[in-house]
DNA sequence: ACGCCCGCCTGTAAGC
DNA sequence: TGCTTACAGGCGGGCG
């Protein structure tokens, strides 16, 4: 579910509820969320008794750096949730890792769906166990660059813009939703390929992709229909009220009122506007 | 090299 | 009111 704006508001959330608190005990529950752990009591022995000094975001990873010199690595896919919680709150169905503070309070991880996971080890453990952590490409937020540089990137490659947008070994972050919002914002549809754009449409593509992860960050991220995101203290975000054409088909497109059309990409949803992307 | 399809899971909503 | 089907913010792998 969460892209690069949810990720990044509850990497904030969680700068602000766990780093510095230590790390008392770590329950799990099942072993599918900590699967590339050989058995439970290493991820477990890993984690207790040890210190979170800081917690960061690249792309749509979270890494939290342990006092140990450890980091341990979260990736949310489709249905993972940090969550804040007590120890006296009732425990939602689908938790997995339950970690409490010495200080009180939890963390836990809540994943109906079971894609998400996490990792614990040294930096090393990581890059072995995780290579797709050291292979993202540029994170937007964090480490801009000029849209000349971002257009040589982009000219070499060959697949449709929406494919290459979604590459997270190219752009860190994007995801169906950011990727529809980027192109719509860049008047650019989801199936050109970068060999057919001019400069100027370069130069807007790379302003859209800034803006838009900007803007969504700024209101904390969208929060659709069934409510699966929501931050670490369980509010939701606000993007979604800003949204052009995700999830708007047949709705008057913002712009110039043409209904917004849906049609099937690599077995997703696609949005997009057929007057004002071109 | 690229696009397409499936599988991994559970929950929800739409369709009959 | 059921039951069945399609689909959902991600991503890796296999195939042609």
């Amino acid at each position: 579910m969460p892209e690069l704006p949810e990720v990044e508001t509850i990497r904030r959330g969680l700068e602000r509820e766990v780093t510095g608190k230590r790390i008392k005990t770590v329950e799990v529950h099942g072993t599918r969320s900590i699967r590339r752990h050989k058995n439970k009591k290493e991820f477990i022995a890993r984690l207790e008794g040890t210190k979170i000094n800081a917690v960061g975001r690249t792309g749509k990873f979270l890494v939290f750096r342990l006092d140990s010199g450890d980091r341990l690595v979260a990736h949310l896919r489709m249905s993972g949730q940090l969550l804040r919680a007590q120890a006296r709150d009732p425990v939602p169905k689908h938790t997995h890792v339950v970690m409490t503070f010495t200080q009180g309070g939890q963390l836990r991880y809540v994943d109906p769906r079971t894609f998400g996971e996490l990792f614990v080890g040294t930096p090393e453990d990581v890059a072995e166990h995780m290579p797709e952590l050291a292979e993202l490409g540029f994170d937007p937020v964090d480490e801009p660059m000029s849209w000349v540089v971002f257009g040589e990137l982009l000219l070499r490659r060959r697949q449709k813009l929406k494919t290459v947008l979604l590459d997270q070994t190219f752009i860190a972050g994007l995801g169906n939703i950011y990727s529809d919002e980027i192109l719509f914002q860049a008047g650019l549809r989801y199936d050109r390929t970068p060999d057919t754009l001019s400069s100027m449409e370069i130069r807007r593509l790379y302003r859209a992709l800034v803006e838009v992860m900007h803007e969504a960050v700024k209101h904390r991220g969208s929060t659709l229909s069934d409510s699966q995101y929501v931050d670490v203290f369980g509010r939701p975000g606000n993007y979604q009220v800003e949204h052009q054409v995700y999830d708007r088909e047949g709705e008057a497109c913002r712009r110039c009122r043409t209904p917004i059309v849906r049609v099937k990409f690599q077995q997703r949803s696609t949005f997009f506007c057929p007057h004002c992307q071109v």
